[in-house]
DNA sequence: AATATATTTCGGTAATTCGCTAAATAACAA
DNA sequence: TTGTTATTTAGCGAATTACCGAAATATATT
């Protein structure tokens, strides 16, 4: 959940996945509405990528990137569970346990 | 709101936010739940202030941090609106805007 | 004033992030 | 094979993050 919460973090990568709601778009698509160098935007398509926000689909010589709704929806459900009633479980020592 | 998500983006500060969820705590209360520094931990409630994710009332020697609910409901609504149908409006030089 | 408690700030180290340009790779076309 | 287009990888510098121990600050107590 961190690596999603870390993707949203940078105002780019909100805007790419906003314009993927729309519909799939290669990486080339994208780059054109930054004003960004292509190799700094596929930086940016990695880290959504990491964070499963994104999938990709090889298409000729293009790479279609895809939002990955459900994602999304995991990343609301964190933001429930934090603003949610139920107690979180103690912890002292951060050992291994899913740290949500 | 690139704030919020960057503190919501570490397991810790997650974690700092369901304690507070069930009752406001004392900067060292929190410090306790926790296998790390106090200089470490402050440095996190520095991050989530920032974020204006908490709120901070000084109770004789102790920092009282509380949760602000209703930033968690803006990020919230910023996934939403990420999620949701509206088209983003086109832009390619990230000028000033509110880039949410 | 002196002491005790609670918390933050300071200074340092190691690791990471974000932007760039240049170079490498992948798929296709001639 | 050569060339063209699309995209990523490599490498760099500047800035930031996360942790720590030591020192500083703020409040209250004696």
């Amino acid at each position: 959940m961190s690596d999603v919460f870390d993707a949203l973090a940078h105002p780019v990568r909100r805007k790419i996945l906003k314009y993927l709601r729309e519909r799939p778009l290669s990486a080339g698509e994208l780059a054109e509405r930054f004003d960004l160098a292509k190799p700094t935007l596929s930086g940016h398509f990695a880290v959504l990528k990491a964070a499963d926000l994104v999938t990709t689909e090889r298409k000729g010589t293009s790479i279609i990137y895809r939002l990955n709704m459900s994602v999304l929806e995991e990343a609301m459900a964190a933001l429930m569970s934090i603003a949610g009633t139920e107690a979180p479980e103690p912890e002292s020592q951060m050992p291994e346990g899913q740290i949500t």
